[in-house]
DNA sequence: GTAATGACCCGTC
DNA sequence: GGACGGGCCATTA
């Protein structure tokens, strides 16, 4: 279960207004690779958990919505609009600039 | 115990 | 530039 506490830990410190990738997340997880597990974890969260599930999209910068939630697709991107985080006409979100980049070397 | 599935990512055509 | 296939690992049946 260690291996979900982390992904949890990871997703927990993201800062209001920023998003991650699936991958990002494994990455700061110490799981390269994983990204899957990462999706699992985050499906096993409960949408009313402390966890901001929402702020974590996949690499195409679109939310991923789950099968569980169906009908509820909006509610995410609700949040993520109230947090400042503005999406395109196609519902993407511009990880150039919403992007999480924790402590990853930016190479400007 | 095996087999299939999944909120995904990356490299290649 | 977009589309396709393979692969990673853990959970569930």
């Amino acid at each position: 279960m260690n291996t979900y506490t982390r992904i949890y830990e990871v997703v927990r410190q993201i800062p209001r207004g920023k998003v991650t990738t699936y991958g990002r997340v494994a990455e700061l997880a110490e799981m390269y690779g994983k990204a899957r597990v990462v999706g699992y974890a985050l499906y096993k969260v409960d949408t009313n958990s402390d966890i901001p599930w929402h702020r974590v999209v996949n690499a195409k910068g679109e939310i991923s919505y789950s099968p569980l939630r169906q009908g509820m697709d909006y509610v995410q991107r609700n949040l993520l609009e109230d947090e400042g985080i503005e999406f395109t006409r196609e519902g993407k979100i511009n990880l150039r600039q919403y992007e999480w980049i924790s402590e990853l070397p930016t190479l400007s």
